[in-house]
DNA sequence: TCATTTACGCTACTGTAGTAGCGTAAATGA
DNA sequence: TCATTTACGCTACTACAGTAGCGTAAATGA
């Protein structure tokens, strides 16, 4: 497919150095120190040509953000409580890596700086919006299909509300990172996935045989 | 306190007029919509005394919406379930009141709109960010307080993690709103609550006394 | 009364996202 | 070869957030 087309064929280039020069100003200096002008400069593309590929600055801060992120699926060991601790693990990782740019390193950085704006960004554009929603819907998809399998085996119950579970596994770590500003680890997962599969409601006791 | 101070009083009709016309079109056409230049115009104040009272538009469009939301607290009936429902309720409210501005009424609205612009405000300004995470921590100390006394009665376990317990709700709630776009209502908050109350794992059965 | 202090309005300015319009470069198809 | 199509660069523009500086208004304290 896509056979050479008519006119004056883009130069791959472009892209290439545009997105490069654009990493390194987000990540060195935030989203607000990403500027259109300086990118299109630094790379030596005219402004205009920048922005018949990306619409807007959000579009290119997604664009780049995409292309850091290498979204590779959930393992499923048969444990169903390990599986779920890495895959939040997994996801975790990638919000702490958004978390710190553009800040100066060294004191601890609570910020959700470019996941912030990144879901911003989401909620300005439709599109942008349509595509984040679709990355959610494989990555969800994925671990359903990771919970099922479980539920099958027996180890969790046959009644099991799975989106919901999902919801707030996920939920809490975005929830950390862009509302409270507390660390989300690995020691955080773990507590996460042990509170939603063991409950908090008090198990009666179960009275010795008389 | 705060007695007279030296030199010209300020005018309180300003923080009055501009805040209701602010608000007037930040629900109206939405956070992009919130122009400082209009929003001076319209309320007869000189922009430069608007950022006198308020140095960024962010600062200002959370002035707004702090006065929409009354903060009430939680209620404790005794039953947790009942509880966390409708504080998950309250929630959810809040968030969906904020979720519609700036669009065209009529077909379903799943953008964040509002809600993320704020998030995002909060990661923009350090000032902001503690705001809201002192907003959060109150509310959060409150639940923390309810579970507890709920953990006394009896009705839920000895060794809970509250603190994780709360992430997973509210979470969820903010995550479905920013990220997935699903709906939040009270039919959800029942869902969220019981998922988290009884947990995901199956219980063994408990065999008959021989 | 008068200096001081703080608030307000006004004009003018910078910086940045995004657009319009034109000329030109590089490909294809006839 | 030449018209067509698409991409690129350039200049100039609008819109809006935010700032600087100045003059003036309204209060207090001496």
């Amino acid at each position: 497919m896509n056979q050479a087309r008519r006119g004056r064929p883009r130069d791959a280039q472009v892209d290439e150095r545009v997105l490069r020069t654009a990493a390194g100003l987000l990540l060195e200096r935030g989203y607000n120190g990403l500027s259109i002008d300086e990118v299109a400069e630094r790379a030596g593309v005219a402004k205009t040509t920048l922005y018949r590929r990306w619409p807007t600055k959000d579009h290119l801060a997604v664009a780049v953000v995409a292309r850091l992120q290498d979204d590779d699926g959930i393992d499923d060991t048969g444990d169903i409580r390990r599986d779920l601790t890495d895959y939040m693990e997994k996801i975790a990782d990638a919000l702490n890596r958004m978390r710190s740019a553009g800040r100066t390193a060294g004191r601890d950085d609570r910020s959700a700086g470019v996941v912030a704006e990144l879901v911003a960004a989401g909620a300005r554009h439709d599109d942008i919006g349509e595509m984040g929603r679709q990355v959610y819907a494989r990555r969800n998809a994925l671990a359903l299909g990771l919970i099922e399998r479980a539920r099958l085996r027996g180890e969790l119950r046959a009644d099991l509300d799975a989106a919901v579970l999902l919801d707030q596994l996920a939920g809490a770590l975005y929830y950390r990172v862009l509302v409270t500003g507390a660390p989300v680890d690995r020691a955080y997962a773990e507590r996460l996935v042990a509170a939603a599969l063991d409950g908090a409601m008090n198990r009666k006791e179960i009275p010795p045989c008389p």
